[in-house]
DNA sequence: AAAATGCAAATTGTCGACAATTCTTAATAT
DNA sequence: ATATTAAGAATTGTCGACAATTTGCATTTT
């Protein structure tokens, strides 16, 4: 499960890369925080020029910002960085949504419904777990369905870095598993019958509904600190 | 004007990055070849170091492929990416379409006017090279009337590059002057009216249009070569 | 003759050192 | 005391050399 796009690391940069970016998804190196070259060639026992590249390919991931003769910073999280990567969010995955009920086959559609269903399962035995993986797993495998090639990397290679970055730091566990289901389960309904409008209308609904949620838990989290 | 985001080079891997980017765009790098960084240090000359980090810059905008141990090559155009690339347009413009609605200045809006004025004379007089340049200022405006940094670096950095690739080597001069015109005259309209939904259907349609006009230059070069 | 193997050449990946720029801090001037 | 300047330290940018991998070609093998 999960296991698609297993990109496994051939270079050391690559595994300079897949490490730092974890570190800054899940926090460990903090949102702000300076990268110091030098300090992290001798942290992974690389030379910097691996680190280098590393911090460059992050760059293009939006994870950290770069200057000239400066260098650089992990991304700050902001309510207005989580509006704007939410609006992409929208746009793009509505789409993937739309592409999916007319290119997804009938067995990647039974599969998607196979998954909501061990889902529900998972969900009423209390086993709540479900935002986090459950959740990504469906996004993905709509976004796979879209079979636009350029689409999915933006969004698996790219953004979704970020949204995890987002969710892991604000400490999403939130309540609002079951209602989420309740949303796939339509999402999927339209592309089982190949409606690509409604498709994507659910699809971008379903994307303002999460980003409400996260964005009152970002309220109340930057209001008590 | 189309003097926005001055991104000036300060560093030498700036001003390789830059060169090397237009003349893939421009062609005088041929689509699907090879590049090789000790050749290209020796042209530009400088060290493959700088060639390097303007080639994985040059990946981030989807320029060119990189494979790991065996080296980068220019993308190639074809008509599935042309497609592929023009789902994405219309997802992300018709966002940032709704977006300029809503957040654009009236003075902004005013602008964008004034511009659409000014094209509809040079349409009149037959200087019609409105295509290329006019065009894309146009969508230029309504991407930064977003106010959406992320989606304005995607749009702006990213992705139209690779469209003005697809559009300078398929020489588009094409017969689509007049009516995208119009098509721009009613999508100003909405914005100013403060009707972000149309403003996105609007925009969504403009892209399609634009998507068929420039699919049918493809597929006839493609045949007679 | 076709396929497989092994060597040589070429290309990419990694490294440490040097150059250029920015940041820090302390001294000086107003 | 504040602002300005200048020297020093630290960081990033660039370079050439070496290491690892891939590619091309010749040789061998079936």
């Amino acid at each position: 499960m999960m296991s698609f796009l297993d990109e496994q690391a051939v270079t050391s940069s690559d595994k300079a890369f897949f490490r730092m970016r974890k570190e800054i998804v899940e926090g460990e190196i903090a949102a702000g925080s300076k990268l110091s070259e030098m300090e992290l060639s001798t942290k992974y026992e690389v030379s910097r020029a691996v680190v280098r590249e590393a911090i460059n390919r992050l760059e293009s991931c939006h994870l950290v910002e770069r200057k000239a003769n400066v260098g650089a910073r992990v991304v700050t999280l902001t309510p207005e960085g989580l509006m704007e990567l939410y609006q992409i969010r929208e746009a793009l995955e509505g789409m993937a949504a739309r592409l999916a009920a007319q290119y997804m086959t009938e067995g990647e559609v039974q599969d998607l419904e196979g998954l909501l269903s061990s889902q529900f399962d998972e969900v009423k035995n209390q086993h709540s777990y479900y935002q986090e993986a459950g959740d990504l797993d469906f996004h993905y495998r709509i976004i796979l369905g879209s079979k636009n090639a350029s689409l999915i990397s933006m969004l698996v290679n790219g953004l979704y870095h970020l949204v995890r970055m987002y969710r892991v730091q604000l400490g999403m566990a939130g309540p609002r598993v079951t209602t989420a289901f309740d949303e796939h389960k339509h999402i999927v309904r339209a592309i089982s019958n190949r409606d690509p409008e409604l498709a994507e209308i659910l699809m971008r609904r379903h994307i303002q509904y999460s980003k409400n949620n996260i964005a009152a838990k970002l309220a109340s989290n930057q209001s008590h600190i």
